[in-house]
DNA sequence: GTATCTGCAAAACATTTGCAATTCT
DNA sequence: AGAATTGCAAATGTTTTGCAGATAC
């Protein structure tokens, strides 16, 4: 996705696409790599002049609340972002942290005592070993 | 369960059976309402004499290690401790708080990104408004 | 008696907040 | 100009760590 593209992107969902939110979104969306907020504020600081770590977070919690982005809770220490909001979960590999998205089915989610509930946020997580670590 | 049988348990799993841990190891047991270690030491520290969080802390940390206990990261800011290991997902209703277990098959994964994979733990998190607080 | 456990205080770490300066339209 | 955004430094909140004293078996 070109950069004008997730302007217009950000504008439809009511956020004002000034430059540091567009090359934040940018780099979620080209890189698809789950970062943590350490992670883009690392990546993208000597690519824009001045960037401060409290203007990652602040993008960031914006991004979240206008639900462009998800807050992943993959591991306890730290929370990563993704711009894929369609439903899926996440592996992560206990040898080389990688992460990897898979594919779920929620309707094989039978249980009764969710009857009547309001199923809103899912956050499937999932760690093991990779098949490439394992073949080591 | 009884203290006896929570001393043998953890003896099982080789962890000592020291006082205060069977007593942590009791609440959960018996509480089953997926605590914080703050609300466990809150419920704690006045049954118990000179109770301290650092053991609490301690003592939660070994239980997950020892596998007795899991660490759910229902929400990003606290983990949650709870002596159910057996496979099972939770919901947390955004309006009362109150977390819900809810059972799934992993069947439901079939995504063939994960072929060769090893799946060791399994972290399903869902939230939503719970049935109670629906009706209002 | 020796290894283990405990608790205090301090450290570590990610994230949030207050607020003044800057930038955008 | 006026509102929104930014960044620094300090605050927050949870969890970890170092270490000396207490306790268990």
């Amino acid at each position: 996705m070109k950069e004008i593209k997730i302007k217009d992107y950000l504008f439809e969902h009511g956020i004002r696409p000034v430059n540091k939110r567009v090359k934040i979104m940018n780099y979620l969306v080209s890189k698809r790599n789950h970062p943590t907020a350490e992670m883009i504020y690392l990546e993208l600081v000597n690519e824009i002049a001045g960037l401060s770590k409290t203007t990652v977070y602040n993008t960031l919690n914006l991004f979240v609340q206008e639900e462009v982005v998800h807050a992943l809770n993959i591991e306890s220490n730290e929370l990563r972002y993704d711009a894929d909001i369609s439903q899926h979960g996440h592996f992560k590999c206990k040898e080389c942290g990688e992460v990897y998205d898979f594919s779920f089915n929620k309707d094989l989610i039978q249980d009764l005592r969710l009857k009547n509930f309001v199923l809103k946020d899912f956050q499937f997580s999932i760690n093991g070993i990779c098949s490439i670590c394992h073949q080591h």
